[in-house]
DNA sequence: GCCAACGTTGGC
DNA sequence: GCCAACGTTGGC
């Protein structure tokens, strides 16, 4: 499978791009939507590279790089009963959810905001400015991936 | 905090 | 299978 780009959505006040630099890798899990689950399950692979997008955030938009580090397996949190993702449908069988693990791999030197990525033509069809769009994880175009690193300036 | 847009649930 | 009600997301 070729290598493919994503776009990882987390409000900072919950995990931040410094959490993750801080934790080096972790588990994106706790993600409870069918397409976001879809992608983590069926295509997401080790060493894709990923972008950290802060929503809710001053300001929100990309701030950093990770790669997957694990591909998709079962979300263990909507098992327990205890966690806030807790799913009473879910079982040890048929976990239901997914998650992947990501690595941190560096912090852009400035946040690409969307306020930029609504500004840039050619960023337009980019499913993160389509009217609505609300999915947590989603897959990035190589050309759009590179887009945007070069507007950080890591080009 | 507001609220538009979306996904899910559940009655029928 | 329809669709209203509800919960969530996420920009502002």
């Amino acid at each position: 499978m070729p290598k493919r780009y994503w776009l990882l959505k987390t409000e900072p006040d919950a995990y931040s791009i410094d959490d993750l630099q801080r934790d080096k890798t972790t588990c994106w899990d706790g993600v409870r939507n069918y397409q976001a689950r879809n992608f983590m399950r069926d295509q997401m692979q080790v060493g894709d590279d990923v972008f950290i997008y802060h929503s809710n955030a001053q300001p929100t938009g990309i701030a950093g790089l990770a790669k997957v580090s694990k591909a998709g397996y079962a979300d263990s949190t909507a098992l327990d009963p205890k966690d806030v993702h807790f799913d009473p449908k879910a079982t040890k069988d048929n976990p239901i959810w997914m998650r992947v693990d990501v690595a941190f791999e560096k912090k852009l030197g400035r946040v690409v905001t969307l306020e930029e990525i609504k500004a840039e033509k050619k960023l337009a069809t980019m499913l993160l400015v389509q009217r609505g769009q609300r999915l947590s994880v989603q897959p990035v175009e190589a050309g759009h991936f590179a887009m945007i690193l070069k507007m950080a300036g890591q080009g």
